[in-house]
DNA sequence: AGCGAATTTTGAACCGGTACAAAGACGGAT
DNA sequence: ATCCGTCTTTGTACCGGTTCAAAATTCGCT
């Protein structure tokens, strides 16, 4: 292009960044010379290699899962428009990293990214290649200390909530569904005072919800240790996967048959709560009352409406994003969530 | 880093991409050296520019959308997940380009990827640069003839599939509802016989679905040119812009009273329709048969679940992301349609 | 030890730009 | 006409790899 225009490179540079910098025959006479050979612009990948930006924005699928997730998971879908919408509003596109463990390691060493919103703090694995290519990144609903970039929602609160709903309304007896968060294991039963894992299960995530729970539960004089809990593997209400949850629905009915308030600590459990009840002709909220977590748009329109607590996935995503793009020192984001009530609570039947 | 293992860079790229070719004691002094300085294999910038592969697939939402579209819009979405599944197969990302207008032609001139998925032949300008970089590319629902990949579905057979099934029924006095594919503009009217465009209405695709429905009237001695026809924008069901289908849907029942039958050639569009019969107290199927095109899941939850022509949209993704990873000489391919028969649609009251 | 063949390692070119200092051109003042 | 300051243009050094032919080493044999 240089030679054909017969100017040097730095000329050509020039006309497409500084036109200003060049006297106006010359600079016509390369953009001629530009348009007779179809060309431009600079080739991005030269730009790149002499410290440009990509202009990209990598996203991290959580934990096991596939890029396909955020097509089809109504969370990810909320939160990464959240995430569109600040792209957007920056000219940055999205580079969803496919792959699932090493794969994915490999991905992200590759990606041609300017940061990293990563789904969960998994491998630390993962994150060092990124470290290392000084990228900014974000963890989402972890928290990775003062140093690394965070944003999650106030677990422990909306869990408090939750319980706290459930209890004013007189529930004194309860059962919780929660999640495992490890595809294709049956569903783990911790019975009432049993021993085994009980507030050590699952995620951090988990952990401070059932802390949540555990703290409104003693202002009652109630113990978490005597309540049933169930662990079961969620993904998606839409997919093949649900019957999982179903399963570990039927699993807690089985063994709380007492229980007048489920708590279902995530998005998927709460559905198979509400169907599992419905097949066994359990009335919701009459003869069991029904709290979830999370709120994809479905809750709403379930029978009966959910009563949840819906965090704000698509400012999480927004956040997240902006968290890139404005720089800057490291942020742990907590952000609200808020108690949906809707129609699957009631007092319990006396 | 070459430097500092004492060896040249030559080596150090042996070391990580065929290691057999270096002596095993050479080899691990190379490879502590990278373990002493936190190196992990070459800089993705650097390597693509010699010649590699940035294994990513752009992917350019429709129109004058944004990239926001790829995750709110029930088509996309499940267009999405299929390229996904096949990203996913080949190791390759997603990367989702966003802008509007100008913004997205620069975003894809700059763009690190390996190929582009069009969502509709626009503006031949947003193409242009693609070629030149010679990278091979799709484009969705529109035939750019034989030098271009193209994936499409079979919107003629549609079209005619539903409006035979009407007229199976013994339909007779018909109204359409077709896709205005352009944001914020008024619903258009065309008045049965009235001047104007016709046929030559809105994108080849709709002109495709309008000329299934005409060969079919004609077998029952019907034209097309007698029959209402509103255009109206569509946006998502979810958004504020279902307010313009809804709008669209009066217009046309304002105007078509008599119709027995409406054939809606848009996802949103006979949503639009089936909420303003229920608002109008016409009910449906009884007084009114709706038919529609796509088939996203409300549709089959919708009161009454919607007879539809329901058209292979993951299996789109799949065979547009394919088409790009295999390479070889242009093709174009028409996906078959299934006319989904639900409850949206009976005989006419007589 | 000496020699040719096989194997390993490396120098140099190239990928396509950007940035910056130095060189060149130009205009005005003396 | 000469000199100087200003504005343009360009040479050159990176950016971080890959590739390939040539140089260097090793090895098996005689």
């Amino acid at each position: 292009m240089a030679a054909a225009a017969g100017v040097s490179k730095a000329t050509v540079s020039n006309v497409f960044n500084w036109p200003e910098r060049v006297r106006p025959d010359l600079r016509k006479r390369v953009e001629e010379a530009a348009r007779r050979l179809g060309y431009s612009g600079a080739d991005p990948r030269g730009s790149l290699l002499s410290g440009g930006k990509t202009n990209a924005l990598g996203i991290v699928p959580p934990g096991a899962f596939g890029i396909g997730i955020a097509f089809t998971h109504p969370y990810m879908r909320d939160f990464l428009a959240g995430v569109a919408e600040v792209c957007e509003a920056y000219g940055a596109a999205m580079h969803l990293v496919s792959g699932v463990g090493d794969k994915k390691a490999r991905s992200i060493r590759n990606a041609l990214v300017d940061g990293f919103i990563f789904n969960s703090l998994e491998e630390v694995g993962l994150i060092e290649p990124v470290r290392r290519r000084s990228l900014p990144f974000v963890v989402m609903d972890a928290d990775g200390g003062p140093l690394i970039n965070s944003v999650r929602i106030d677990d422990r609160d909306g869990a408090r909530q939750a319980a706290q709903h459930l209890v004013d309304l007189g529930h004194r007896r309860f059962a919780i569904l929660t999640v495992l968060r490890q595809s294709g294991s049956p569903p783990i039963l911790h019975r009432p005072g049993g021993e085994g894992p009980r507030l050590d299960v699952g995620y951090p995530m988990d952990w401070e919800r059932l802390c949540g729970i555990a703290e409104v539960l003693a202002t009652v004089g109630l113990s978490i240790n005597d309540v049933p809990i169930v662990e079961v593997f969620g993904g998606s209400a839409d997919t093949t996967t649900f019957g999982g949850a179903l399963a570990g629905a039927a699993l807690l009915f089985d063994n709380a048959p007492e229980a007048t308030a489920v708590i279902a600590l995530g998005d998927t459990q709460d559905l198979a709560v509400l169907a599992e009840a419905r097949r066994r002709n359990i009335a919701v909220p009459r003869d069991l009352s029904v709290v979830g977590f999370d709120d994809p748009p479905q809750l709403a329109l379930a029978d009966p409406p959910l009563t949840t607590v819906a965090q704000p996935s698509i400012e999480k995503g927004r956040v997240a994003a902006r968290i890139i793009f404005e720089g800057g020192p490291a942020r742990q984001v907590v952000l609200p969530v808020t108690l949906m009530i809707r129609n699957s609570t009631a007092p319990p039947r006396h």
